[in-house]
DNA sequence: GAGTTTGAAACT
DNA sequence: CAGTTTCAAACTC
């Protein structure tokens, strides 16, 4: 079924987009709707665009709004863009669901949107609105940007079919709060360092922009927009009794004893074991700014200056993690380092200590230099048949030749550009935005570099896009099948030599599991005590590794200085030069 | 599935 | 800007 078909929608006052209908049709049953829309209308002063035309497509309309009013802001989640970028027909806004996702209704059509999430598809939020015309920010799909689709809402306007009075909602909307479409949710401009993903959470990072007000639900309940994103009450917040702070027994709680959660718990403790794992322990330092709710005894429960409360919060949350820790009776829920009693089951990544920041950046200097390098040999090669071929009557080899040439520079300018270190985030400016001019992107690679800026991505990706951007400032799609063959040359040994590496950290990984496990092991038959680790049952067969449990593990970096090892071999490059003198010399 | 609770959005 | 009302989602039974 289409969007708004009859089936999905109850009989429409108003059957047609036209204007004057839609605007009548609003009229009739709420008044404080026509109200709100009038003083929109007339006012006209409204900061949309121009190009806010009412006969622009949907997706048009949606586009330049979202350039007009979401122009610098912090990108949403990826899955979320993700999801609109690549499955949502209707996408309205770039930036559509930062506001919380919505479980899937239990009135789910039988034909239900999908949205991606971690690449899975999911059900799209469908609105239950009745009174709202699904023209206000209650309506979810409204406050996402998108269409009701598949909805089980009541006089819905949200559709292609009243995209006049959609557009003067919107408009009006904005009017009230020009970010009504912004994402809700931010990324922590600070947090690429001090990043760390708690086990149970997902987002730490983000901050919600407004911050939520809860009363009672402690914001432990979807209710609360900051619980339902899965982040962490922030400063912004001005909830009372909030229990989502870091530490709280409540929320560790919650997310422990749920079963249902479980397989969530691992998974995103394995988040956190990876992400710790860069660096020298488990677990990084504790967030920045993350308040503990409990302490707002000691200002006072009904204090409500966030200048007072919050950063009294703030400050006493920051400096001193130990203290919650102590009050959680949960052990090993989650402790950093410094906070760990002797009483405590210690957490601590397999990876710890195994990879350090500049085994990442030496991953991406080589992945880097592969890329660079198969570009350069698979040109050369192509340029080598073709120079055979040049011989032959010319015919339809003509244009690959053509093609090729160009390709050849780009390779040049690509080992060139190679030779100079792009590891630097400085780069990371080369986002998707700069793709048109480079390299076609997948529309996955393209969303990735488009929506993320976690500066740490960033760095990551900048080497690749950089070249990318530097590799084909001459010429791109007009050359069209050869360099779509050596970017997909470039792309596959690029993701074998990654494949490669994350196979060694989980070899390194397992080896450290195996020495934890022949320790936790050793320990059991000591003391005869329980190991809470979930480690100490991995292998009981492993003891022919004790002995060895003191021993530190081979640190990465020994293996990373193998990251040279990543690159097939060292004569590549010569190789690359050779080739390149073949084709002077041509 | 109906009714209640909750908090954001809208309104005064 | 604070207080109130409206609204729809979340939740409970």
């Amino acid at each position: 079924m289409g969007e708004g078909e009859g089936v999905d929608y109850p009989p429409k006052n108003v059957s047609s987009s036209d204007d004057a209908a839609a605007a009548a049709a609003l009229d009739v049953p709420a008044k404080k709707l026509a109200r709100q829309l009038d003083f929109t209308g007339s006012g006209g002063a409204v900061p949309l665009p121009e190009q806010l035309q009412p006969q622009s497509q949907p997706q048009q309309l949606q586009h330049v709004v979202a350039q007009s009013q979401l122009p610098l802001q912090p990108q949403p989640p990826l899955p979320q863009t993700l999801a609109q970028s690549v499955i949502s027909p209707q996408v309205l806004l770039p930036h559509p669901s930062v506001r919380v996702g919505k479980p899937d209704s239990p009135k789910a059509k039988s034909r239900p949107n999908f949205e991606i999430k971690d690449c899975t598809p999911k059900k799209q939020k469908q609105c239950n609105c009745k009174h709202s015309k699904c023209l206000k920010l209650y309506c979810e799909c409204f406050a996402s940007g998108i269409y009701c689709d598949g909805c089980n809402c009541v006089n819905c306007y949200n559709n292609v079919e009243n995209e006049a009075a959609r557009r003067e909602a919107v408009e009006a909307t904005l009017e009230r709060n020009p970010n009504a479409f912004r994402p809700k949710i931010a990324s922590s401009p600070h947090g690429a360092r001090g990043r760390r993903e708690e086990a149970g959470e997902v987002l730490i990072l983000a901050k919600h922009n407004k911050g939520c007000h809860c009363k009672k639900s402690g914001c432990l309940k979807k209710y609360c927009e900051c619980f339902q994103a899965n982040i962490l009450c922030s400063e912004n917040c001005k909830c009372m009794d909030c229990k989502n702070f870091e530490g709280s027994e409540e929320r560790q709680a919650l997310f422990h004893g749920d079963q249902n959660n479980n397989i969530v718990y691992m998974q995103q403790a394995a988040n956190a074991a990876i992400t710790g794992a860069i660096g020298s322990s488990g677990f990084s330092s504790p967030p920045l700014s993350k308040k503990r709710k409990g302490q707002e005894l000691y200002f006072g429960p009904t204090t409500k200056d966030p200048s007072v409360g919050r950063l009294g919060q703030q400050a006493n949350h920051v400096r001193s993690p130990a203290p919650s820790s102590s009050l959680s009776p949960i052990p090993g829920a989650r402790v950093g380092t410094s906070t760990v009693g002797p009483s405590k089951v210690m957490y601590r990544s397999l990876l710890a200590d195994i990879i350090q920041p500049q085994h990442l950046k030496e991953l991406c200097s080589v992945l880097v230099l592969v890329s660079g390098q198969a570009a350069k040999t698979l040109t050369d090669q192509k340029n080598l048949k073709d120079k055979h071929t040049e011989d032959l009557p010319e015919t339809s080899h003509a244009s690959s030749t053509q093609e090729q040439l160009p390709s050849q520079k780009e390779a040049d300018d690509c080992s060139s550009a190679n030779q100079i270190d792009k590891i630097s985030p400085d780069n990371s400016s080369s986002d998707g935005a700069d793709a048109p001019k480079g390299r076609p992107m997948s529309p996955g690679t393209l969303a990735l570099m488009c929506d993320e800026q976690d500066p740490m991505f960033m760095a990551t990706a900048s080497p690749i896009a950089s070249m990318a951007h530097a590799c084909n400032t001459t010429s791109q799609l007009p050359y069209g099948q050869g360099m779509t063959d050596v970017y997909a040359e470039q792309e596959r040994i690029v993701l074998t030599k990654f494949r490669d590496f994350l196979n060694r950290v989980i070899t390194m990984g397992e080896i450290n599991e195996t020495k934890c496990s022949s320790l936790a092991r050793s320990e059991l038959e000591s003391q005869n005590e329980p190991i809470i680790n979930g480690a100490g049952n991995a292998s009981a067969e492993t003891t022919q590794q004790e002995g060895a449990t003191t021993s530190t593990v081979p640190p990465m970096a020994t293996s990373m200085s193998t990251t040279s090892s990543l690159v097939p071999n060292n004569g590549v490059p010569e190789n690359g030069e050779a080739k390149l003198e073949v084709e002077k010399d041509i």
